[in-house]
DNA sequence: TGATATATTGAATTTTTATTCAATATATCA
DNA sequence: TGATATATTGAATAAAAATTCAATATATCA
């Protein structure tokens, strides 16, 4: 016998994650097209052919990619949804750490980047469409009923709710998409400034 | 003789203008590099050999478009810094117009989603990096001037101008860049939830 | 009408990139 | 240590795309 089934499942994991995270830093940079399996190969410090060994085509790892990056945005919005505080602390906690990791966080930039290039173009792959059709809507689903649940308490501005779930991932994907080609860190953002499209503010409530 | 030197002319500028429509068509769907000569050509209606009868290469038409988008987004801000209105007026107009164009125009939709494939990726001809290096921050630097005469003048909120710049325009991309992808219409955008943001309402000022 | 300058075509060629594959290396176990 | 299964390499091949170019069409003017 030579190496056994779990060693060799664990190199090939080992092996998989390092060509993933190669790839994810090439198509981040320079997008799904412009990236050869060349660049991917060199990235990760292996052979052209040994790619093949792990994925079957360069559209393989992209799917791949692109399911985890909306995975991990869609548990994002799910871990805000199930906190145990009132719908407009939601809206204002879930501003108050999307800024901070857009200013901290590579992986979230560049997963927002992935994202964005993929949605912005009919070319990717079939697979890679669909998966964004079935999952990229569910973020904005769950921030839109966390909107309708503050209006009825009195925490959030009236108005659609669908157009507040809009303006609210927008505003932080237009934001994570600047950071991520902008490295000037001079500017401290104010989470508050956006959480005041969304919150009416306690002077108000004052008034009644 | 044959044809006029003006005649000539004048086809190739109809021609060339033809080309230039076909590529930011293609472009704006697929992205630069998953577009081919081939796409270009036949949304153009010619054969492939003609395009280099009037450009270069892919690369010399995606520099022509991207010069062309960065002079109409650059443009639109003097408009707004040029009229004449007060700082908090001109905030709030260029909201409610921006917001409308977005929402009714197609062209507008693509400037947006062209700049931002070309910021977003490494891979773009140099000419074109340096086109965006130097003109992008423009109507940033535009918006933020006009945010710190609105502070003096007590319309604007308090903060880093620097700041509010990069949340108006992010906010504006996102937008953008989401309705370019999403033709929903179903949803109707009130401009007053942006400019929430940045304007000091009345209520508070008959406070004082 | 014929001469001619330029537009236009599409097949041939070149270049670039993806994919395959034969050869070699390596790690484990008997 | 040797047998063996799998990992790994990089050159060979295939596929796709960009670019060139010889041939042809077209519009104008003398």
């Amino acid at each position: 016998m030579a190496r056994t089934k779990e060693q060799n499942e664990k190199m090939r994991v080992t092996r998989k994650e390092k060509i993933r995270n190669a790839a994810l830093l090439q198509f981040v940079k320079q997008g799904l097209f412009a990236t050869r399996i060349q660049d991917i190969a060199a990235e990760a410090g292996i052979a052209q052919g040994l790619l093949y060994h792990y994925y079957a085509s360069k559209d393989e790892i992209f799917v791949d990619l692109i399911n985890d990056a909306l995975d991990k945005t869609i548990e994002a919005s799910y871990s805000v949804r199930d906190m145990e505080i009132d719908p407009g602390e939601k809206i204002r906690f879930a501003l108050e750490r999307l800024i901070d990791t857009i200013e901290n966080s590579r992986t979230f930039l560049d997963t927002c980047r992935l994202i964005s290039q993929a949605s912005n173009s009919t070319a990717i792959p079939q697979e890679a469409r669909d998966l964004i059709q079935e999952k990229r809507n569910i973020p904005y689903q769950v921030i839109e009923i966390i909107m309708e649940a503050g209006q009825k308490e009195g925490t959030i501005i009236a108005g659609d709710p669908k157009m507040l779930s809009i303006f609210f991932w927008t505003s932080i994907n237009g934001l994570a998409i600047y950071y991520s080609t902008n490295n000037n860190r001079e500017v401290k953002l104010d989470y508050r400034v956006l959480s005041s499209m969304f919150l009416i503010e306690r002077e108000r409530e004052v008034e009644k």
